[in-house]
RNA sequence: GGCCCGUUGGUCAAGCGGUUAAGACACGGCCCUUUCACGGCUGUAACAGGGGUUCGAUUCCCCUACGGGUCACCA
């Protein structure tokens, strides 16, 4: 059975990156019917993050990415809390060094740090210093308390490991450090603790981010060495924020968490996201979390960095509004309209109707609806239209007219009131658009407005309209 | 710098030796139309460069350029 498993380091942050490494985690274990665990990497004791935890579970629940195993749901493989296991990776240590495959070094910093400095660019490999070290020197320096690290002892030759995306990768072992697997404190370094954990918990494959490429070749060895079955690996590329940076939380780009603060779905990120480096076999790009099970392959994914581009997700985010059940969209709408709208005469339900198919993010309704409470002042060049045939003269000429026409209509429905204002299109041998723009404009003072000038007039009422064009008039007239 | 990896329109991307080189976002145009939007149609726009291999290279190989990653007692 497959089993992959999700291994973030509580930071506190979930970046975009992190989000899909996990959601691809979770497909390639649900769409081979096989189970996806959580397990928190928290070896670095300086990182401690409080709550930084619950960020994780509380993305991953939002996310619909759900965990078969995981501190806060159990099962057989636990403690799924890396720090909780920390009395097992010693004895592997141990039981390396016995083989041979690995030792003692009581190198100080002092000393690595002056390998480094005498180095061409300040690179060293550790030089092996305290590889040949006798058993005697070694149970000496133990027994007086010398601090002391487990190095790996990496053999001669070449490493190549498959990766799924990448394929074949040949690495010269000479390009690859003794690596430190428990550290000063006795605490395993991530790459060994990663994987003795992955081995304990039957992990089969393993995806993570591209930059691991190059550590591969470590793991392998430790495979080898411990004779463990080496899993399957998957590194993906890292989503780009430009040609050249990262998506990071240094550079202050968007997490998960302020995306969803910008007024973006769950589930139109993760589908967002799903497409970031992943391409499906068919050319469909809206995706339910049961269909990105169904059509999740490996094959489709990328092998180069990914630019994330807000204005896609965006529209991808308008997709998602625009399925919304009605009552779900007017649920989250109602919050945002309630802080933009004062007046309390206004069917807000009407609005929210309105503005379904036309906005990108919730976070845009706050300015599509700004001028409910009160017409801003504007510029009346808006009155100018080169498609409605419409100008300042002739706005002020119809909307003149019109304030007796509003003022007799005695049913305030859109339909009455639609008619009225074509009949007096019809009547003055003019076109719909002559009468209406200049309405709609008097009415929003906006270039664009969430519906026509029928509808508005309806979501005003009859004496805020016939207000509105009245301060319309006033406003053409001072300027002609 | 050594090593590893990558490079198809502005962006996401399909392609896996022979294609008019898909599709989506964005942008432009048209239709619909009472604004905006939706919807429908449509247009502009790409194989980094140079060598090979081949009857034939976007596809395979090499070199160059550019970009990324890595070289921690961080994860």
């Amino acid at each position: 059975m497959i089993r992959t498993r999700f291994a973030p380091s509580p930071t506190g942050y979930m970046h975009i990156g992190n989000l899909r490494t996990a959601l691809y985690e979770y497909l390639i274990a649900r769409s081979n019917g096989g189970k996806f665990i959580l397990r928190i990497e928290d070896t670095d004791q300086e990182r401690f993050v409080e709550g930084a935890v619950d960020v994780i579970y509380k993305t991953l629940k939002l996310a619909g990415i759900k965990p078969d195993e995981g501190p806060n749901i159990g099962g057989e493989y636990g403690p799924y809390i890396q720090s909780e296991r920390k009395n097992c990776y010693m004895d592997y240590a141990i039981q390396l060094v016995e083989q041979g495959d690995a030792y003692y070094c009581f190198c100080t910093k002092e000393r690595l740090e002056g390998l480094k400095v005498s180095s061409k660019d300040n690179i060293a490999k550790y030089d092996r210093h305290c590889a040949n070290l006798s058993k005697q020197e070694v149970d000496k320096l133990i027994k007086n308390n010398t601090p002391f690290v487990i190095r790996q002892k990496i053999k001669e030759g070449s490493t190549t490991f498959k990766d799924e995306v990448y394929g074949l990768i040949t690495v010269d072992n000479n390009e690859i450090e003794d690596q430190i697997l428990i550290k000063s404190d006795g605490l395993p370094t991530y790459n060994f603790a990663n994987v003795i954990d992955d081995h304990l918990m039957n992990i089969t494959h393993v995806i993570r981010g591209s930059e691991y490429l190059s550590s591969t070749p470590k793991y392998n060895l430790l495979y080898e060495a411990f004779g463990w079955n080496i899993p399957t690996y998957i590194h993906v590329p890292p989503v780009m924020k430009n040609q050249t940076e990262k998506l990071s939380k240094r550079n202050g780009d968007a997490s998960f968490q302020d995306l969803i603060e910008k007024g973006y779905l769950p589930q139109a990120i993760v589908n967002y996201v799903a497409l970031l480096g992943w391409a499906p076999s068919t050319n469909q790009e809206i995706f339910t979390m049961d269909e990105l099970i169904k059509s999740f392959d490996t094959s489709g994914l990328s092998k180069s960095p990914a630019i994330f581009d807000m204005t896609k997700l965006t529209w991808m985010n308008g997709e998602y509004i625009k399925n919304l059940d009605f009552e779900e969209f007017y649920n989250i709408a109602i919050l945002k309209l309630e802080d933009s709208i004062k007046r309390k005469d206004i069917d807000l339900r009407l609005i929210a109707q309105y503005i379904k198919t036309r906005i990108g993010t919730f976070n845009d309704i706050a300015e599509m609806v700004s001028f409910i409470d009160c017409v801003s002042d504007y510029d009346v060049s808006l009155y100018k239209h080169k498609k409605m045939k419409t100008d300042e003269e002739l706005s002020l000429k119809v909307l003149s007219e019109m304030i007796p026409v509003m003022e007799s209509i005695d049913n305030w429905d859109n339909d009455t009131i639609y008619e009225t204002l074509t009949d007096f299109a019809a009547k003055n041998s003019m076109k719909n658009g002559q009468v209406l723009w200049p309405i709609r404009t008097a009415l929003s003072g906006k270039p664009t407005s969430p519906c026509g000038a029928s509808e508005l007039a309806v979501l005003l009422g009859k004496e805020d309209t016939i207000k509105r064009i009245k301060d319309a008039v006033l406003k053409l007239s001072s300027i002609n």
